[in-house]
RNA sequence: GUGGUUGUAGCUCAGUUGGCUAGAGCGUCGGAUUGUGGUUCCGAAUGUCGUCGGUUCGAGACCGAUCUUCCACCCCA
């Protein structure tokens, strides 16, 4: 062998087992999508650049993977752009079509685009990978899977209730222990101006987001390092330090943010959605967290985010409400919500956790062992016979040994495994072998049909 | 993008201050058993030591670059 092949930073392979887990999540998370009436879409890989610029923020541009154009892409470049280095400018011009970073945007950019083939509320899942130019690490790919639910053209808190018990009914089939936090953007966009720092809401958002992990000194410090006034952050602090259970934080919360127009709209959002969150039972821990924020610049009022209650794995499901995001393309007035589920997150917790179930129906049920040309012809019917009753079925492909044949059946997990040599063929029957036992018998092919059919 | 870290057989990893022919376990393959896997026993194969360059009489080990891995920051699923 030469020089040995690889694949890119932050992709990765995935061999026949993990995709039978791989397919495991997909296959719950649709089975929950369709349940609750979502029909899905696919769009594709590669979007304008124009549609996905400027919706996740200045950070999220940096992290667009970009597609170079075709052709001499050089050829309508002044020696003056490229003199000057000036990247951004440049790759504007060399460049107009990206990979896409979430599923989220392209949604929008569809519902806009066929709209009028669209009733809404329009209901959708969307499975599909989405890449990102971030520096790997664990539970971080370049490339990965989201699934994606979203209902759009409905301003209904009924629909981020939907996502609630969506996300509910995903981990409890999964079996990941989860909590769901809830925030609303308003509220943020309240604390802002209740503080006398309306404009500074991303700042202030961004570094109250990491409460949780940094601490509130350090918060503090971020927010002041920031320039938002020392004024700004003593009035902060009793948000900040909020304590009870959801109906005490609302309540304290009314209190705060009384002045503010759009903090009490947010503060009734949040008390609807939560005393419908009361009315069903959940297994999942629920609770409001002020200092969930969400980095993507387009989520305007509700905001959910799971974790991984026993791993480290960080949020392994996002999502929120988005008023505006057709709007930017052209269709305002329509709102959407909607939730995004990282398969590849979830796939890390449940490796971990062990959680995967023992036994995947990934093989054939039965394998018939080859003898050679007239043994294959004697089992070649039958083998149609059991295709046609349902039953995974396979013959090896080459007359090897018998021993190889059976070590590659017991590798497969395939439990019978059907021999039929000179001896059975005369006899008109076949030998089957419980893989599990060790037991064999011999019986007819209409037999082996009706046992396998059990 | 910033700072650090990692790379030795298919996999997990040893390999002393630079010194002869680079090792182990697991797996793979062959045999014991030419019509019986999973257990057991016996045997075998496997490497441009990530890549390129440098220092040295001599480099898996030291230096530089590059790629990759993982970690922190940033941000996020």
């Amino acid at each position: 062998m030469a020089q040995k092949p690889s694949i890119p930073k932050g992709t990765r392979d995935f061999t026949p087992s993990e995709m039978i887990r791989r397919n495991y999540i997909f296959d719950t998370i649709k089975s929950v999508f369709q349940l609750y009436g979502f029909q899905s879409i696919e769009t594709p890989s590669i979007e304008n650049l124009s549609t996905l610029m400027g919706k996740y923020g200045e950070e999220g541009d940096k992290l667009l993977f970009k597609i170079l154009n075709s052709g001499n892409f050089l050829s309508k470049i002044d020696d003056k752009d490229l003199i000057e280095k000036n990247h951004i400018k440049l790759t504007n011009k060399i460049s107009e079509k990206g990979l896409r970073y979430d599923l989220t945007v392209p949604f929008a950019r569809y519902v806009v685009q066929h709209s009028n083939d669209i009733s809404f509320p329009f209901k959708r899942y969307q499975i599909q990978p989405v890449w990102r130019a971030d520096r790997p690490q664990k539970g971080r790919y370049r490339e990965f899977y989201q699934c994606d639910v979203d209902i759009i053209g409905s301003k209904s808190l009924f629909n981020e209730f939907e996502l609630v018990q969506i996300a509910d009914d995903v981990f409890n089939k999964l079996n990941i222990n989860t909590v769901l936090k809830i925030n609303n953007r308003k509220i943020l966009a309240g604390i802002a101006e209740i503080i006398g720092e309306k404009e500074r809401i991303t700042d202030i958002t961004v570094a109250i987001d990491k409460l949780d992990k940094i601490g509130i000194e350090n918060v503090n410090s971020e927010l002041l390092g920031k320039g938002i006034s020392s004024d700004a952050i003593k009035k902060l602090q009793p948000i900040l330090n909020l304590e009870g259970n959801t109906t005490e934080k609302i309540n304290q919360l009314k209190e705060i943010l009384k002045d503010s127009e759009i903090g009490n709209k947010g503060i009734e959002e949040l008390s609807v959605l939560f005393h419908n969150i009361e009315s069903v039972d959940f297994k999942m821990e629920i609770q409001l967290d002020i200092a969930l924020a969400r980095g993507l610049n387009y989520y305007t009022g509700s905001i959910f985010e799971v974790k991984s209650k026993d791993t480290e794995i960080g949020s392994i499901t996002g999502g929120g409400r988005y008023d505006n995001l057709t709007g930017i393309f052209g269709m305002p007035g329509i709102s959407g919500v909607g939730i995004s589920f990282g398969a590849d997150r979830i796939y890390d917790v449940m490796n971990q956790l062990e959680l995967f179930p023992k036994e995947f129906p990934g093989s054939s049920k039965v394998i018939f062992i080859n003898f050679g040309e007239k043994e294959q012809d004697f089992c070649t019917p039958i083998l149609r016979k059991l295709r046609q009753a349902n039953i995974a079925s396979e013959m090896y492909p080459d007359a090897d040994k018998i021993k190889k044949q059976m070590k590659w059946a017991n590798r497969k997990d395939i439990n019978y495994v059907v021999i039929a040599g000179e001896q059975e063929i005369e006899a008109g029957k076949v030998i089957l072998k419980n893989m599990k036992t060790g037991d064999q018998q011999l019986i007819t092919p209409q037999q082996l049909i009706s046992i396998l059919s059990r």
